[in-house]
DNA sequence: CAATCGTGGTA
DNA sequence: TTACCAAGATT
């Protein structure tokens, strides 16, 4: 793809006056430096604005600089990040403050090779923090640019994603201002955000349709290309609302699973079956199998909760148990509203508060 | 490198 | 209701 000068020029100038005249408010280009866009950066990973906006405020609000940061506990990071997914992103900021105040004494990296060791920053990311915040000359390469580019002039992955990909690359990076890096990947991200939108483009509004080659052809709604995803399965699995003579129920950290992992809930266990659903009796020697320690005491069937992740759908049947153990397992016996002073994701909030509205009924 | 990792919005 | 998708990185 050959993009002359002349033509980048348009290009830059178009959006940034478009940015200057119609760019966003947003929390993290107010009272800006580079922790907080990076904090910023990091939350916006497949999530919307609309959705980071209130976790945003809150985590800053709690952990003002860097040096906050790494002095918190995992866990105090975790009860703010609970809902927002992708919990992996949480442990990273953790990890990227401690490198941040150990090995550069609190000062926030400048250069893209330093970024890029920071875990959780991948190119774009890096990319985007210095280009913003130091508007140093570095290209993103996120959805918004994907979907403006690839409309712009057509681009197809002709079955050869990695090609594809590179293509995209050196195109953006062939368009990015080399006078207003840090305005430009802005402008390009609030045009995709706000104009070039996925369904229902608002064409009319955006300052460069005139030279769109999609929007020429009449086929905007065929770029970007669909992702052929997998076709979605059902995880069946039991959880158990483990209550002792105390009133308390045993909560365990997920230490075993990528999915949700060091987040807190319920025992559960996987249900292989597939075409038949637990019941008191089926489940008895699972239960037996997997918390022996637990096997006395009456057992309450619960209603389903069935939660959508993008990969899979999880089933999961709660039932109560009532027990009086003196042994302490691993885990942490909570009053039931106590679930939340520990993180708990929203599938297992959906549980607790199933579980809950069951009881006071 | 294709699969994995969460959740809420939208059609 | 279901499917798709969002300021991607990691393995």
């Amino acid at each position: 793809m050959i993009i002359s000068d002349s033509q980048r020029m348009w290009f830059t100038t178009q959006l940034l006056s478009y940015y200057k005249l119609s760019g966003r408010t947003l929390p993290w280009r107010t009272d800006s430096n580079l922790y907080k866009i990076w904090v910023s950066e990091i939350m916006l990973q497949q999530t919307t604005v609309k959705t980071v906006i209130p976790y945003y405020e809150k985590f800053i609000n709690a952990f003002p600089t860097v040096l906050k940061l790494s002095a918190a506990s995992l866990t105090e990071i975790l009860l703010l990040w609970q809902g927002l997914g992708y919990y992996q992103r949480a442990k990273n900021l953790y990890l990227g403050s401690r490198i941040i105040s150990e090995i550069y004494q609190g000062a926030m990296p400048g250069t893209l090779n330093e970024w890029l060791k920071i875990p959780g920053v991948g190119l774009s990311t890096a990319s985007a923090i210095l280009a913003i915040g130091t508007n140093q000359y570095h290209t993103i390469l996120d959805a918004n640019v994907k979907r403006v580019i690839t409309r712009f002039f057509t681009i197809s992955s002709n079955n050869h994603p990695s090609k594809y990909n590179k293509t995209l690359w050196e195109v953006a990076q062939k368009l990015t201002s080399k006078e207003e890096p840090g305005d430009y990947a802005q402008a390009i991200m609030d045009l995709g955000a706000t104009v070039c939108l996925n369904r229902n483009p608002e064409c009319g509004k955006c300052p460069i349709h005139l030279h769109c080659k999609a929007y020429i052809s009449n086929s905007v709604q065929n770029y970007p290309e669909k992702i052929n995803r997998k076709p979605k399965t059902t995880y069946k699995e039991v959880c158990l609302l483990i209550r002792n003579q105390h009133n308390k129920y045993l909560f365990v950290r997920n230490d075993k699973n990528k999915l949700l992992e060091s987040l807190w809930q319920p025992p559960t266990f996987p249900w292989p079956e597939t075409n038949k659903i637990p019941t008191l009796d089926s489940i008895n020697g699972l239960f037996t199998l997997h918390y022996p320690e637990f096997r006395s005491g009456k057992i309450v069937t619960l209603s389903k909760i069935t939660h959508d992740f993008t990969h899979r759908t999880n089933d999961v049947y709660p039932f109560c148990i009532h027990t009086e153990t003196k042994k302490n397992p691993t885990g942490t016996w909570l009053e039931i509203e106590e679930w939340k002073s520990i993180p708990v994701s929203t599938l297992y909030q959906k549980v607790l508060k199933a579980y809950l509205s069951v009881e006071q009924s």
